[in-house]
DNA sequence: GTTGATTGGTGCGATATCGCACCATATATG
DNA sequence: CATATATGGTGCGATATCGCACCAATCAAC
């Protein structure tokens, strides 16, 4: 049934979430770990509201997990020259470190998977699944029955 | 590349939590749906610890999960009568309602994405998302590196 | 059976998520 | 350019998640 296929992705991002938390130091969760990655691979000195809008969340929460980045010396904000209602968000060396050791744990997490799972398998569906997420984001608005 | 791999399960959970989350009455959210649906499913009447280890959260999370279904009067707690320790989690005729209800509203949902999606992929990749699941879930305290 | 260890549940505190309200700034309208 | 509207950020409160500590009940070891 298609009620399991949603549960069976909500019990692996629940497992692989487990895994990334337990390589970050004490005090961070996936989502800080996200935005040192979305800063590295998208480009440093992102505005706030761009990175909650793409991760789907709140601003406030996006606020809230910056503060947290900022705390722990990871990230700093500074004001927008080109509008001053915003901020950007830049990595400090301290994060860029951080996040590099991360990637490394996770390379061998990653490894160690791959001794004991067809990853071939996995990059096989990865299309499939990369299709459903670009449906459910443009449908994000629609409701079936209001 | 593999990280990409569950990053995308992690948007398709975000994304698919939100539409369940839309169909919930106000003050209800995913967790306390699952465990209506597990009592549903997996039989009346369980055990909170049990509970808490099929989802694999701390049992301080499921008893405040209990305890939002109890206060909207959905489940009532009971004694358990084979030991003085635990107590049982029992549906109420409102909670089988409400859980039927929500499955009637998701069956919609799920017809629409019918429409615009196609579903047999999905059902096609069904399996390699349980055999990972399954192997995470046997490897969860199996870490590289130490 | 007494005693120590284990187990199930919960209070509490720290942090996370997020809606609401508010302020500062920017943009649009005339 | 004065004013209305829109936008970005944050304080605050409600609820969620979860580790720690504690208690009651059970189980294990003798």
């Amino acid at each position: 049934m298609i009620f399991d296929f949603f549960k069976e992705v909500g019990i692996i991002e629940q497992l692989s979430r487990a895994r990334l938390e337990a390589r970050l130091p004490d005090g961070l969760i996936a989502p800080h770990f996200a935005v040192l990655n979305h800063l590295t691979v998208r480009g440093d000195g992102a505005v706030p509201i761009d990175m909650a809008r793409a991760f789907q969340i709140p601003k406030t929460s996006m606020t809230h997990t910056i503060k947290g980045l900022v705390q722990h010396g990871l990230v700093e904000m500074r004001s927008n020259p080109d509008d001053g209602r915003s901020k950007q968000v830049w990595l400090t060396d301290k994060g860029i470190a951080m996040r590099q050791e991360v990637i490394n744990a996770l390379g061998a997490d990653f490894a160690l998977l791959a001794e004991g799972f067809d990853m071939a398998a996995l990059a096989r569906i990865k299309p499939t699944l990369t299709a459903l997420r670009e449906y459910l984001d443009d449908a994000r608005d629609v409701t079936a029955g209001g």
